[in-house]
DNA sequence: CGTATGCTCAAACGATCGTTTGAATCGTAC
DNA sequence: GTACGATTCAAACGATCGTTTGAGCATACG
C-alpha cells in the first residue's frame, strides 16, 4: 500500500473504493482495513465508528465539490443574467473534474448508492450538510424558467439530477477515443450532459 | 399478517418492502420472516438461499412488467412508423401502472437500488434475463433517431434510463391533487415523463 | 388404518460482523 | 534518558448473520 499517505487517508481511500464496489453494508471493516494495509482497530480509533467513516468519505469529497460548484455559480453572478447552460455548467463541470482525478470516479459511484437510499441517517446527513447547494441552484433555475410551475420545475430538476448521478457513476467504464485528448474528451462530455439537461429542463 | 396469502408470497412481499427500505444486505432474513409472519427457515425451504430470494423478487415483477412493455411495443408495430412519444409510452406506462398497484412503488425502489450496483451477480442476473427488452427498445430508438451516432444514442438512453429509474423510485412520496382523479393524475405523470425523455433523446 | 408428502417449527451451527481492550511501540519535548 | 501523548497492534467481546437440522404436524392417497 501507499506508505506516503497517513493511516487516516489510507482508510478513506480504501473505504471509497470498497463502498463503491460492495456498498456500505457489504464492505466490512476487515476487508477495508486489509485493503488499506492498516490495523482493524484503526477505523474506530480515527473515526469513532463505521457510520462516522461513511460520513467522512462524503465530507472529504463533497466539501470541495460543492465549494467548486458554488464558486462557479458565484462567478456567473457577475454577468447579470446567466444562461441556463452556464448554470448547468457550474453544476456539472466540477463533478466531472472530480470524477477524473484519483479515486474520484469511484466516489461518484458511492454517491449514486447514497441516492438509492430512501431513508436512514445517511440521507439525512447529506441533506443537512449539502442541501443548501441544491437549494441555491434550484433558485437559479426558477429564475431562468419562470414559465414553469413550482411542481413542474421540481419534477424536472429531480429527473435531471437522477440522470446526471446515474451517468456520472458510470464514468469508470467510458473509454475515450485515442485521437482526442483527455481535456477535449472531458469538455465534450460536459457539453453532452449540459445539452441533455438543458433540453430536459426547458422543453415546452 | 395477511393469512390469505401463501407463505411464499408473504415472504416475497415482505422482502420487497424490506429490500426497498434497508437494501439487500441491510435487510436480514430474521427481520424479513418476522415481518412476513413466517418461520425463519421458510426462506431457505422455499427459495434455497437469500440470493435466490432476491432474484425471485425481481423475477416476479419484471416478468410481467417486461411482457407489458414488449406487448405495448408490439401493438405499435402495426401502424408502421410509430412516433418517439409512442415508443416511450410503451416503455414508461407499464412501469407507472406497476408502481400504482400493491407494493409496486416499493419494487421500483428496489429496482433503483439494483441500478446502483455496478457489479455483483445481481447485475449479471438482470442483464441476462431482461437485457433483451432494453435491446429491443434501443433498436427502436435507433430507427427513430437515425441522425444520432451510436455512442451518442447510447449516452442519451443511459441518461434517460437513469432519470426514469430515479424518478419512479420516488413515487411513494408524490401526492396527487385532491381535485384530479387517480387515473387523470397518472396519465398526467406519464405525459411529463414522456415529454422529458423525448426532449432528452431528440434534442438537436 | 397406515404411510407418504409437503410444509412449519424451535433450535442450533459456524462464520462474520462492528466494537472494545490493554499492552506494545513510536515520536517528541523536557 | 525519561516521561508522555499519540498511534498501532493482536486478541477477544457479544451480537447477528445465513444456513442446516431433525422433529412435529397436516393433508391426501393406498
Amino acid at each position: 500500500m501507499n506508505a506516503t499517505l497517513s493511516t487516516r487517508d489510507r482508510i478513506l481511500g480504501a473505504a471509497e473504493a470498497l463502498f463503491a464496489q460492495r456498498g456500505f453494508d457489504g464492505a466490512s471493516l476487515r476487508q477495508l482495513t486489509a485493503a488499506a494495509g492498516v490495523n482493524l482497530a484503526a477505523v474506530n480509533y480515527h473515526f469513532g465508528s463505521k457510520e462516522k467513516l461513511v460520513e467522512e468519505v462524503f465530507r472529504r469529497r463533497l466539501d470541495a465539490l460543492n465549494a467548486d460548484r458554488l464558486a462557479a455559480l458565484g462567478r456567473l453572478g457577475d454577468k447579470h443574467p446567466p444562461t441556463l447552460e452556464e448554470v448547468l455548467a457550474a453544476y456539472i463541470r466540477p463533478a466531472l473534474e472530480l470524477s477524473h482525478e484519483g479515486n474520484g470516479a469511484l466516489f461518484m459511484r458511492v454517491l449514486a448508492r447514497a441516492f438509492a437510499e430512501h431513508d436512514g441517517t445517511l440521507r439525512q446527513f447529506l441533506s443537512d450538510n449539502y442541501g443548501h447547494v441544491m437549494r441555491q441552484f434550484t433558485a437559479e433555475f426558477a429564475r431562468l424558467l419562470p414559465h414553469l410551475s413550482k411542481p413542474e420545475l421540481y419534477w424536472r430538476i429531480d429527473l435531471v439530477t437522477g440522470a446526471l448521478t446515474h451517468a456520472m457513476s458510470g464514468f469508470g467504464m467510458i473509454q475515450r477515443q485515442e485521437d482526442v485528448s483527455e481535456q477535449a474528451h472531458r469538455e465534450q462530455t460536459v457539453q453532452h450532459l449540459i445539452r441533455f439537461a438543458a433540453a430536459g429542463l426547458s422543453h415546452p
